[in-house]
Formats: C-alpha cells, sequence, structure tokens
DNA sequence: CTTTTGGCGTAACGAATATTACGGTTGCCG
DNA sequence: CGGCAACCGTAATATTCGTTACGCCAAAAG
C-alpha cells in the first residue's frame, strides 16, 4: 500500500473509532465495530495500533494535532491581542466542549494507565495553554493589560472561560453550548480579565 | 433482619462499593468483588439493588447526602459571609477533588444513561449552589460585597475555585490538592471575588 | 510475468463478568 | 417450639469482547 494510500486509511480508521466513541462510549466500542465501518481488518488495527488502547490513543494524538493547527490558524498576529482573544474564546469553548473532545475525555476517564488522559493533557496544558499565555504578554507589552504574571492571567482566564462546562459534558448533564451562549460566557471571561488586568 | 441491621449492612456494602471503585474504576469493579468484601451474598445485591447501576446510583446519592450534610454544618451563621467563604473554599475543594467524588464522576462519564451523572449534579448544583449563593446575598445585604446578581457571582466563584481541576482529576492528570494548595486557591478565588464585587 | 507483501473478511479462542440459581443456615414471629 | 423469610457462600449460565488465526485476493516489487 502506498503512503499516500496508508494515510487515507489512517483517516478513516480514525473517523470511524470517533463516530463509534462519540455514539458508544469506549467500553461500547468493540474492535470489530471500528473494523467492519472502516472496512479494515481485525489484523491491520492490531498490527497497526497493538492494542484497542494503542488505537485511542492514536485517535487522541491525532486529534490534538487538528486542534493544534485549528487554533493556531486563528491565534492571530494582529495587533490587538483582546480583539484575537475575543475571537479565540467562544472558538475555544466550541472545541473542548464539543462532541469529540468529551468523548476523548470519557475514554481517558476509564483508562486506568493514564495514557489517554496525558495525551489530552498535553494538547492542552502545552499547546493551548502556551498560545493564551503569549497573547497575554502582547497585550501587557502593547500596554493593553497591565499583567504581572501572564500565566497566572492565563489560569485565571481559562477558569472563567471554561470552568465546570467539562466535567458537566463529560457525566452528560450538559448539552453542547449553543453559538450565543459560547460567546456569551467568552465575553464574561475577557470583561472580568479586562476588570481586573486593565491598565490603571 | 432488623432495620437497624439493615441500615448497618447498606452502609458496609456501600463502603465497600465505593472502595473497590476508587482502587479500580467502574468496569474494574465486580458484583462478586463487592459481594465478597462486603460479606453479602449476590442475592442480597441484586434483591436490594436491582441491578450494577443500582448499586452505584445508591452509592452516589449516599454520597450527596454525606456531603450536604457535612457542608451544612459549616455553612455557619456568622456575621461575616466572607469569613464563612474562606473557611468553606478548601473544604469544597478538598470534597469535589477527593478520591471519593472523582471515582464517582469517572464511574459517570461511562454511564450511558445519565443516572450517575443526574445523582451528582443534583448534589452539586441543587445542593451546595444555593447554599454560597446564599452566602454572597447575605454578604451583599451585610454591605460586604456589592452584588447584582447573586447566581452569577455564585457562578463565577465556582468557576475561579474549581475551573478545571475535576476533570483534570477525572483524566487522571492531576494528584489530589494538599491542603496547602486548596487555602491557596481559594483564597485567589476570594481576592478576586472582593476586586469584582467589593464596594466602591 | 512471477513473487511476495500487506490487507480483507470471517471465524475461532479464551477470559471475564453480569445475572440467576440453589442448598444450607440463622434469626425473627406467631 | 416450629415455620418461614431473608441471607450467605458458591456454583452455574450465557453473553460479550479482546485477541489471534486463516484462507483468499490485489497490488506493488523485481
Amino acid at each position: 500500500m502506498r503512503t499516500e494510500a496508508r494515510e487515507e486509511r489512517r483517516k478513516e480508521i480514525a473517523a470511524a473509532a470517533l463516530a463509534l466513541l462519540e455514539a458508544h462510549g469506549y467500553a461500547g466500542t468493540t474492535m470489530q465495530a471500528v473494523a467492519k465501518r472502516a472496512g479494515a481488518s481485525m489484523e491491520t488495527l492490531y498490527n497497526w495500533y497493538g492494542d484497542k488502547t494503542g488505537l485511542f490513543r492514536a485517535l487522541v494524538s491525532h486529534n490534538a494535532t487538528e486542534v493544534r493547527d485549528m487554533l493556531e490558524a486563528h491565534a492571530g498576529d494582529g495587533h490587538d491581542a483582546i480583539a484575537v482573544l475575543e475571537d479565540l474564546g467562544p472558538r475555544l469553548l466550541a472545541l473542548v466542549t464539543g462532541e469529540t473532545a468529551i468523548a476523548l475525555n470519557r475514554a481517558a476517564a476509564t483508562d486506568q494507565t493514564g495514557e489517554l488522559g496525558s495525551a489530552i493533557a498535553s494538547a492542552g496544558r502545552e499547546t493551548i495553554g502556551p498560545m493564551v499565555e503569549a497573547l497575554f504578554r502582547r497585550a501587557n507589552d502593547a500596554g493593553q493589560l497591565a499583567i504581572g504574571d501572564a500565566q497566572e492571567a492565563t489560569e485565571i482566564y481559562f477558569s472563567l472561560l471554561i470552568g465546570d462546562l467539562q466535567v458537566r459534558r463529560v457525566i452528560g448533564q450538559l448539552k453542547p453550548l449553543t453559538k450565543a451562549q459560547a460567546r456569551k460566557r467568552s465575553e464574561r471571561a475577557t470583561t472580568i480579565i479586562r476588570r481586573l488586568y486593565g491598565p490603571a
């Protein structure tokens, strides 16, 4: 199989596994079902991914790079860091509370090894975090905000933006946010950040 | 079996199930293991709880009332609502990020029916929430804080206090908080609340 | 064109476990 | 003092997957 076709097949398998994961959860997603839906064989699944955990680990990191690419495309380099933040907020919310992210978090919740959790965390903490932190630094340098500790500001911003939405989604107590809800919540977060760090 | 002894046995079963849940997760906790550890029979388990989900549903609501009682004992009626909040903060954090709560949330994450999630949410949203909301109202009436919308203030407070700690605990990416960490985080939340709502 | 590699579809294997069944025992109740 | 209802300990039962094995085919390699 040419590398190109193989890459294509990987995406098909990932898509199949993800769809099943979102629909039936980790335990409810069987290798057979993934194989059937992807039009792949069990042999391929096990040769490529080792075991079930490996398949979903690949899923998580695949998804993580997608998220990163998507965000970097919108991290913007405009002069107005706050405007970028206001654009980024609803986008981030949609991502972290979307079906895909929630399904992956649910899977990680049942994974005793913690590997899935690590993969998820590295996408969030180590990729998205620094991106927002850089934004705050720029806002500080531009005199838009007076930020002492950019890392703490980032933590506070995420707390305000996301809060407990993810857990509530994970335990099935919250429907996906509408665009309006996401925008409102994002606005609240930026408003508070402005009040906390706004220049005197 | 006398009602008293039966109540005792219920507690033993709950304790056994909870211990196993914390150690091995929902899927890893078998009914056999619960029976053995509790010194109960399978027959009793199924007669009393119906099925495995029923057992854990009972566990959640049992735990919820315990949490509520524990908090109500400390909700205090002192004049200084903020002082009460500062005492409550670390306690709340310890609860929601503790082994028990996290294990129950993990279980709810795998429960397709959403029943476990509902039980958890009703403990949080419908019990703890109003309790804190009342505190804010009192602080407002006492002139300590100038709060327009007590419900929104509560949401913001919880976001700042808890943030994404629970998800991170659930996916195994965070160890239980030390007392010092909990205190620090609680202080940050109250400080910000004061800056947002402090009287002019 | 022949060989070989990789992959498909399906079936078989084994282990795990939710749920049910049952014989024996204990303690309440009339 | 019997009888009965509840409960214990343990053993089936039946099903569900993760994982492995295999026969066949297509396409890449030489």
